[in-house]
RNA sequence: GGGCGCGUAGCUCAGCGGGAGAGCACCUCGUUGACAUCGAGGGGGUCACAGGUUCGAUCCCUGUCGCGCCCA
């Protein structure tokens, strides 16, 4: 029985343990050891996040595919899991402890802060999985991975170690992102460029040899900063070596102001003479652009900050070598200052000197970490990297060679343009959230990588031993005992980029490095489904590490779906306050019209504009579902075994099997590429438009009528389209769909496992041509037999339901515009009537008076006087309503059909009488323009004909 | 500055070489037993602009304007 309402929370609650108890989704089933398998793995959630919009719709749309593919038989894994998200983690417990005043992570230590985010982990970790499941996701839930498991940390460890090894590790000290405020390295993707107004400042720079003169520019150099106080750092001026006005002075020095440090101007061609002075300031350790020069010119790199970001000039070597008397001063006064109050402090100085020329305007793009919103520092320190353009390289390969493509195909071009100019890949972070990076030090900073600890320090006693700065026996008791080698070997204290661990996850999730069944069976897998904003984060390092370590290519789709925007398109945020929350609605409307809704809006070139209007337009849409399952039971509508559509003898039976033949070709069709719209779209007019308004209603007179074969075959075959409708709906809406699937019928299974009606290959256009013929050869392989359903038309029923479907639809129009009332019910007459329609109006008599509120139908020569005359197919239909009608109304009415068919003429006409169409158009479409004329000329006719009986009656 | 994408009904979008479409919104009418979370009907568009290719352009090409995003 099914419920009056249709209630998707209770629904969705009670379906959802129904899956799983079942272990539908189990990867695996023993029943389809044999079928091919497909593979999805999760973009894993940060296991800190809650399902926001961007994860409905990326989830929903690998939801459709694997359901797709689990119905069409495939052994589907769809992987889930969770991402340990180091900065976010680490910023939502430490927030935590804050907020609790419980003592902060440096006061607990490493070991006890880890303790609290693994207990952090466990109590609140899960909550987007069950957020995930209340979508409907059918992940193999069993299979859940997180990317600090221990099967995926030994990943991890082993790739860091192998790619060490390898050389395609290492360490380096050169500029990274500094985020000052989280106190680490993070890489170029987590940096952000935001345009910030600014100025730029231009500062003097005194020549050497000469006394500065703030009134004699001979004297001195201007050169021209958008950060004064790095000005510490400098250690040479840049011109362009093609810059007449400063050739003389190239090789020349100038005393670094305020500092007194003597440095060099050079010629280096970064130097453009169009901005700010021609000159520019070089500080190699405070700005990626001057380390570079630095490197061409082998300058010294001179950092003046610490961690922080404040000046740390009172011990530093780099900073006072070199430097006057007096030097210590001005180091000593600055020392501690954070880098924005120094720059106030240096720009007055420069001030005070006449130093300062003058500041300009500028806009200019000032970097940001996308965690902490802290202004990033070039830095130089001391960072593990991934030599990431050698391994770019398969990974473009592979995309150039097809065997991983993209979907839509543009973005490759976006992918290839990142790759091909990739930077080497800054790994490891100072944090303690993540994956600790594999490595130990001697005592001499020499670094010994390894798998495990034991591993380590035995290479490194053993090597110390060798090298005699050990005895073999202190070596001995190191090895046994921790705290005699504590100092002496020491780990790395960093961890490893969380994206690091991501770009494993297709293979280690499934257990690799181990040899298991499932890296055998279930990688590579079948197709990524994500957002363009992690292309490079995420996409492109899967790419790299899939293919060096596993050697194939880590998915053979890529498929990039867009953002979810609010209804006007802006960005959804917290700070607008514009955010739409999943849950939210789907308390609202159900999972199902939300997924649907998502499902609608998906296509290719668009982000998708969502307001809770439109998930309640498609819960609407479910309602329909709903009612039409209830109308079909309560006219006993059964599922009939062994019954085959193709084989029904009523037309309306017949077209409504090729209207579901054709619904589901459109659906398959449009999945198989990935158009989820079209195939939502697809399902959304012919469950409302086809089957409930037209096929239902027109079946109505014969599921009420007498008993009989009509009657038992139309059941049959209501019951046949619903089942229909409801395995092509089930990937979009699940919980709607396996509630009906269940109380429709007695089912052999769930309707998750239940077979799609089409197959994956698609047939010939000769084999379809076969199939549409309406006797099969009975020499046909039976796996043709098996499309037969899927691939039957019938050109015959759709002319005549489309015959009874313009008549009614031109009746209702005109007596709306007539303002007929519903309830007059009036005579209709065919006037003139061809064979076709003779026979076909009794056939649906009974139909079309009650659709179109029609007194009875009957056949005449012509139209009565005083009728209203549609033209429908070609035939005048008259609805003889003297006294009723309003002559000019149907005159003018008429006149603008009239006009209608000249233009039509007209414009054939035009094209037919144009020697050049006719020559030069294919002979099909000049063949359709003639038929096009005629049908127009034919209608003239009739209006004429028309025109003339009103005439008459008048 | 480089790249990608988008300008079609009031809104959101589909169509992407041969007669302008859908959903929503709007207006009119309607509760006759699946459904008012509904049914029937209707109005509404120089397909951004300008050139070009073509027998034919909303669709292809070029340019202009406007909007969005990514990378420097």
């Amino acid at each position: 029985m099914i419920e009056k309402n249709y209630q998707p929370a209770d629904i969705e609650a009670r379906m959802s343990l129904i899956w799983e108890d079942s272990r539908a989704f189990s990867a695996g089933r023993p029943e389809r050891r044999d079928a091919k398998p497909f593979t999805i793995v999760i973009p894993p959630p940060n296991v800190t996040g809650s399902l926001h919009m961007g994860h409905a719709l990326n989830n929903t749309l690998q939801d459709i595919l694997c359901r797709f593919e689990r119905m069409r038989g495939r052994d589907v894994l769809w992987q889930p899991g969770t991402d340990h998200a180091g900065i976010a983690t680490q910023m939502v417990v430490e927030r935590q402890l804050l907020e609790r005043q419980q003592p902060g992570r440096r006061e607990l230590g490493r070991a006890r802060f880890l303790e609290r985010v693994w207990q952090w982990k466990a109590e609140s970790g899960g909550v987007i999985i069950n957020q995930l499941k209340r979508l409907g996701a059918s992940c193999d839930w069993s299979r859940e991975r997180f990317t600090m498991d221990e099967g995926l940390s030994r990943a991890v460890v082993k790739v860091f170690v192998e790619l060490h090894r390898q050389g395609l590790i290492y360490k380096d000290k050169r500029l990274v992102n500094w985020d000052p405020k989280l106190l680490t390295a993070i890489s170029d993707l987590e940096v952000q460029q935001i345009e910030l107004r600014g100025s730029l400042w231009y500062l003097r720079y005194p020549l050497e040899g000469k006394t500065f003169n703030p009134d004699d520019p001979a004297t001195f150099i201007v050169v021209a900063t958008t950060r004064p106080e790095t000005m510490l750092g400098d250690s040479a001026v840049a011109v362009n070596p093609d810059d007449e006005r400063y050739a003389h002075l190239v090789g020349k020095h100038v005393i670094l102001p305020l500092v007194g440090r003597r440095i060099p101007i050079i010629a280096d061609q970064y130097s453009d003479p169009e901005k700010g002075s021609g000159a520019v300031k070089v500080t190699p350790a405070h700005d990626f652009n001057d380390f570079e020069v630095g490197r061409r010119h082998n300058l010294p790199q001179i950092s003046v900050f610490n961690q922080e970001a404040a000046l740390a000039l009172v011990g530093n070597e780099d900073y006072l070598r070199g430097l006057p008397e007096g030097a210590m001063q001005l180091a000593e006064e600055l020392h501690g200052a954070d880098r924005f109050a120094a720059r106030k402090q240096i720009v007055t100085r420069l001030e005070d000197f006449g130093l300062l020329e003058r500041i300009e305007p500028n806009t200019h793009m000032v970097p940001h970490g996308d965690r902490s919103g802290a202004v990033i520092e070039p830095y130089l320190t001391d960072q593990w990297y991934v030599d990431a353009k050698t391994l770019a390289q398969p990974a473009v390969a592979a995309v150039r060679s097809g065997a991983t493509t993209f979907v839509p195909k543009n973005w490759e071009k976006t992918y290839f343009e990142w790759m091909e100019n990739i930077q080497p890949w800054c790994i490891s972070r100072q944090l303690w959230w993540g994956h600790q990076i594999p490595a130990w030090y001697g005592p001499d900073g020499k670094v010994f990588v390894a798998e495990t600890e034991e591993e380590a320090i035995g290479n490194a006693l053993g090597y110390y031993v060798e090298q005699e700065v050990i005895t073999p026996e202190q070596g001995r008791e190191m090895a046994l005992d921790r705290n005699k080698r504590a100092g002496f070997i020491t780990r790395d204290e960093d961890v490893l980029d969380t994206w690091f661990s991501s770009a494993l996850w297709p293979f280690s999730t499934l257990g690799w490095p181990d040899e298991t069944p499932e890296v055998e069976r279930y990688y590579p897998t079948n197709v990524l489904v994500t957002g363009w904003d992690i292309i490079f984060f995420w996409v492109a390092r899967m790419m790299m590490m899939g293919l060096h370590f596993m050697k194939q290519a880590p998915f053979s789709t890529v498929y990039i779906h867009r953002l979810v925007r609010d209804e006007k398109g802006a960005k959804m945020s917290k700070s607008k306050g514009n955010v739409i929350d999943p849950l939210g609605v789907i308390d609202d409307f159900g999972a199902d019209a939300l997924r649907f809704a998502l499902a609608r809006g998906a296509a290719h070139s668009h982000d998708i504009k969502l307001s809770p209007q439109l998930v309640e337009t498609n819960r609407n849409f479910a309602t329909k579902l709903w009612n039409a399952c209830r109308f079909a039971e309560m006219n006993a509508c059964g599922v009939s075994t062994g019954f085959d559509p193709t084989k029904a003898r009523q037309t309306l039976n017949r077209w409504i099997a090729h209207e579901t033949a054709r619904a589901t070709r459109e659906v398959t069709e449009a999945l198989e590429e990935y158009r989820f719209n079209d195939a939502a779209n697809a399902m959304y007019r012919f469950v409302w438009n086809v089957y409930c308004d037209w096929y239902l209603e027109l079946a109505k007179p014969v599921l009420t009528g007498e008993e009989g074969d009509a009657r038992s075959e139309t059941r049959a075959m209501v019951a046949w389209a619903r089942d229909e409708i409801l395995k092509l709906l089930h990937p979009f809406m699940p919980f709607i769909t396996e509630e009906l699937w269940t109380v429709t019928a007695r089912r052999d299974g769930l309707l998750a496992l239940a077979p799609w009606s089409r197959k994956a290959s698609a047939l010939t256009p000769e084999q379809l041509a076969l199939m549409s013929t309406n006797s099969p050869d009975p020499l046909l392989p039976p796996i043709w037999l098996a499309f037969e359903a899927a691939e039957f038309t019938d050109e015959a029923a759709e002319a005549e339901i489309g015959w009874v479907v313009d008549l009614v639809t031109a009746i209702r129009s005109v007596r709306a515009e007539m303002n007929i009332p519903p309830a007059t019910l009036t005579p209709l007459v065919l006037a003139g009537a061809s064979a076709e329609a003779r026979e076909r109006a009794p056939r649906w008599n009974d139909v079309i008076r009650r659709m179109a509120r029609l007194a009875d139908i009957s056949f005449a020569d012509r139209a009565p006087e005083g009728s209203l005359q549609l033209l429908v197919r070609g035939e005048i239909a008259a609805l003889p309503l003297k006294g009723v009608i309003d002559f000019s109304a149907e005159k003018a009415r008429l006149d603008k059909e009239l006009a209608k068919a000249d233009a039509d003429i007209k414009r054939v006409d035009a094209k037919l009488s144009n020697e050049k169409f006719v020559a030069n158009a294919p002979d099909e479409i000049v063949e359709e323009e003639k038929e096009k004329r005629e049908a127009a000329v034919a209608r003239k006719a009739k209006i004429l004909e028309a025109l003339q009986r009103l005439k008459n009656a008048e």
